[in-house]
DNA sequence: CGAAGATGTTTAACATGTTAAGTGTTTCCG
DNA sequence: CGGAAACACTTAACATGTTAAACATCTTCG
C-alpha cells in the first residue's frame, strides 16, 4: 500500500544496471528466504505477547521453563536457542517481575537452577490460548503435512551443517 | 579448542514432570526451527563477513546496492529486509566509512537516494568469493534440488500468511 | 495562500544478538 | 596441598530489532 511516486514507474527495484558482480539472487537466497519466513510467522504472535509484556525471548524462556521442574542456566539456554549473555539479562529481569525464581545448585555453588514461578505460569496460561489459536491457523492455512514437511527439511539443513565449520577463506 | 556450543537437543532435557499444559513440544515449534535452522546457516557466514569488518546486516545493504545504480531508502530497506530506524544507522556508519553515498532526490527533498561506492564494491568483491564457495558447500551437502523445494516452501508460507493479521485474541 | 494531514527519514528508548573479558568455583594434577 | 586450567555464569561494549515519537518536506483542499 502506498506506493506512488514519481510519474517514471520502476515498477519493480533491481536491474543490475552495471553488471558488475555475478551475485544474482540476494533476495533469493537462502538466509533471506529463511529470514522473512520466520518474520512472517512471528508476526503473527507478536501482537499478542506484547500485550502481556512479554518478548518474544521472554516468552520462550518461560515456555521452556514449564516443560520442566528446574533446570541450570545453561541448559536452558540450548533449549530456548538463546546466548548466555541474552539469557542473563532476560533472567535478571523475570526474576525481578517474579515470573521465575532462582537458586544455587547444591552440588556445585557455579551453577544456577531456574524455575517457573506460580505467577509466570498464570503469565502463560494467559496467553497460551492466543498463541494456540494463532498456530493452528497458520496450520491450517499451510497445511498440516505441508507444515511437517517444512519442519523435516528445516532439521536435516540443520543437521546437514552441523560439522561445517572450515570453509574459512582467507580473505583477511 | 572448546568447539563454540551450538544448542542441539542434548536428549536430556524436559519431560513435562509437571503436566501443566498441553502445549505444543517448545523445541519443534515452526518459529524455532526457522531460527535454528538460519542460525546454522548463517553461523557459516559469519567469520567471513567478520574478517573485513562487516555485519551481517551490513553485508545485506552492500549486496543489494550491488544490483542498482542507486536507491532511495525505504526500497532499500525492503529489498534488504530492515526496518527503517536499523536501516538509518546502518547508512550513517557505511556512509562515514566511505562505503556508500547519499544524495537527496531532486524532485522530493524528503527522500534519499544510496548508491555503493568504489571503495563499496572493492569490499564486496574481496568477501564474495568466500562467500559464494560456503553458500556452494551449503548446497553441496544440502543438495541443489531440496534446496529448491525448501526455498519453495518458505515462499509459500511466506505468502499464505501474508494476509493473516487478525486472529488477535483479547488476553490484554 | 495556508493550515491540516500524509509521507520519508531520523532519533529515542528499550531489549536482544554477538563477541570478548571478568568473576567466582571447581577440578586436575604435579 | 596448591596453583593452573576448566567451568558456569555475568558484565561489558557495540550492533541490530522493535516500537513510538520527532522532524522535515510535500500534498490536499478549503
Amino acid at each position: 500500500m502506498a506506493r506512488k511516486k514519481s510519474p517514471e514507474d520502476s515498477s519493480s527495484s533491481a536491474v543490475s544496471t552495471s553488471g558488475r558482480l555475478p551475485m544474482r539472487e540476494f533476495s533469493r537466497s537462502l538466509p533471506m528466504s529463511l529470514l522473512r519466513a520466520r518474520e512472517a510467522v512471528m508476526r503473527q504472535f507478536r501482537p499478542s505477547l506484547r500485550n502481556q509484556g512479554l518478548t518474544e525471548q521472554q516468552w520462550r524462556i518461560l515456555r521452556a521453563l514449564t516443560a520442566v521442574e528446574a533446570i541450570e542456566v545453561t541448559e536452558l539456554a540450548r533449549m530456548a536457542f538463546l546466548l548466555g549473555p541474552s539469557l542473563s539479562r532476560i533472567l535478571r529481569d523475570l526474576e525481578a517481575r517474579k515470573l521465575v525464581e532462582r537458586k544455587a545448585a547444591e552440588a556445585d555453588q557455579r551453577r544456577a537452577v531456574v524455575s517457573i514461578s506460580a505467577e509466570g505460569l498464570k503469565l502463560i496460561a494467559a496467553v497460551a490460548p492466543t498463541s494456540e489459536a494463532i498456530y493452528a491457523e497458520i496450520t491450517r492455512r499451510f497445511g498440516a503435512r505441508r507444515l511437517s514437511e517444512l519442519q523435516e527439511m528445516l532439521s536435516a539443513l540443520e543437521q546437514d551443517l552441523a560439522g561445517m565449520e572450515g570453509v574459512d577463506g582467507d580473505d583477511g
